[in-house]
DNA sequence: AACGATGTTTCACACAATAAAACATTGAGA
DNA sequence: TCTCAATGTTTTATTGTGTGAAACATCGTT
């Protein structure tokens, strides 16, 4: 689209390349490897050889197909499974932001409690109840409670026989209401609440997917009901459920876009 | 010490090296890196800037530090925690078995069983109990005492509460004794039966460390009793302690060796 | 025994990776 | 406010290196 200048350096890219192809395949050889990617096999071959020492990519002990290597996991694991998500989600709501104007909030479960991971502060200020690393209620706010509607039933039985506190008059603190809030969230794929966590705001929330295909988070675009009319309600919540999209994608096993294989000629 | 070929294509090398750069320290700067990498600042960048690309490092909003991007998260994470175990093991049990000629296994706690991830069979064709894949028990064989012994004491209660059976007349079923053996094994660090799981066999087993400094699986060297004389316990114990370190350096986050990095200071 | 497929190695050339240095931007301190 | 120092970004020339083609080796199969 833009920009001429390519900074990307060929033969790190095509080594990244192969290592999603192993992840997206594993147990492949040199020849099909080669093939799939549109390289050569002697390319392949020291592309493999090279990060096979640094223990990126396993070879069978039969000598012929390869996996992702220990190094992968072990790097992988530092990260810890909230860095994939955060730092996958990062660009992103930093986008829906600007898209928006209005806060925006990632969210995941926690036991009985939510975790805010992240926010971005909309342009207008307003404070709301996320603020990164605090600890939030399960049965108020739009993105806690589109969790709580794609948790296992048993939590959501464990979430219910708590006390529920009422922080605004608006807060359903009425279980079998509650669970009717939670059947139309799962029937919608979304959450459009007001007022029930922070008075005076919205809340539109939409839901993440892990790689194993389980929601994991949830990305919400929050501000004051003031400036939410039906119109906004309507780009909000397209805007929401795309980033939602754009993040579950890039945890992706098949990763993001294209796979970035680029092709030359012949 | 041998081979002059050198199939390593640079680049990709380098680029793998900023990735352990990172890992071992996140949150560094184009210039920190640099220095630490013995590297260009130029250089430092393309390598970032196509790692971004993909996902695999990614940067502070503050656009200043960068650190592991989610892709490693997400290719880790399909790897599986065992899977970084076994791959990591590979080559090193391919080692012990021919410097031992004897039977090698690597094995893992599940619960209160064991769970062999694999095996390599000896010269000397012997049937023992350990089959990769196979659960075992946890109070009997080499690996499975010391697991037990380096185990949450929670789960050694619970597994002294089960009915321990008898596999020789050599199992250990006194649980009083049973807790003497752990707390030996503790003192030791490692561990050697014979006779108690396998008739008519030894086991050496030693404890490998995880990226988190806990014991997560046990290598162990097993054979005949018949050949098992006061030499080979010798050499075999210090061949298993020997492996089980590598693979632990293998595991841990600082990486295998040296990290690579080629000193030119100033 | 001959085949076909695979992994491995060699080699020469073009181009792409590299280092150096200029440039832009930021923040600190006086 | 101005200056300085440190950082990230961009440019450019040169060389070294990544690359593809093709030869070679090593299987397993028919």
């Amino acid at each position: 689209m833009s920009e001429p200048k390519d900074y990307k350096i060929a033969a790190v890219d095509r080594a990244l390349a192969l290592l999603e192809a192993l992840a997206d395949r594993p147990d492949q050889g040199v020849t099909s490897l080669a093939k799939s990617l549109g390289m050569t096999k002697s390319l392949v071959f020291r592309l493999l050889h090279t990060l096979e020492e640094r223990g990126f990519v396993s070879r069978d002990p039969e000598r012929a197909e390869f996996a992702l290597g220990y190094r992968i996991g072990v790097l992988g694991e530092r990260l810890g499974k909230d860095g994939a998500l955060l730092y996958a989600a990062r660009p992103v709501m930093d986008a829906l932001r600007d898209q928006t104007s209005e806060n925006v909030n990632l969210v995941v479960r926690e036991g009985l409690k939510t975790y805010v991971l992240a926010t971005r502060a909309g342009r207008h200020s307003i404070r709301l109840f996320a603020q990164a690393g605090r600890n939030g209620p399960l049965h108020a706010g739009g993105g806690s409670l589109l969790l709580l509607a794609y948790a296992d039933p048993s939590v959501i039985d464990a979430a219910l026989s708590q006390p529920l506190e009422a922080f605004t008059p608006y807060t359903i603190t009425d279980r079998a209401k509650l669970r009717q809030a939670l059947e139309r969230i799962r029937a919608n794929g979304y959450n459009i609440v007001l007022n029930d966590l922070d008075e005076g705001a919205f809340s539109v929330a939409a839901p993440i997917t892990g790689a194993d295909g389980t929601i994991i988070a949830s990305i919400s675009v929050a501000g004051a009901v003031a400036r939410f009319d039906e119109e906004r309600r309507e780009s909000h919540l397209r805007a929401a459920l795309d980033a939602a999209a754009e993040i579950s994608e890039r945890l992706s096993i098949h990763g993001p876009g294209e796979n970035g294989l680029v092709k030359s000629r012949a």
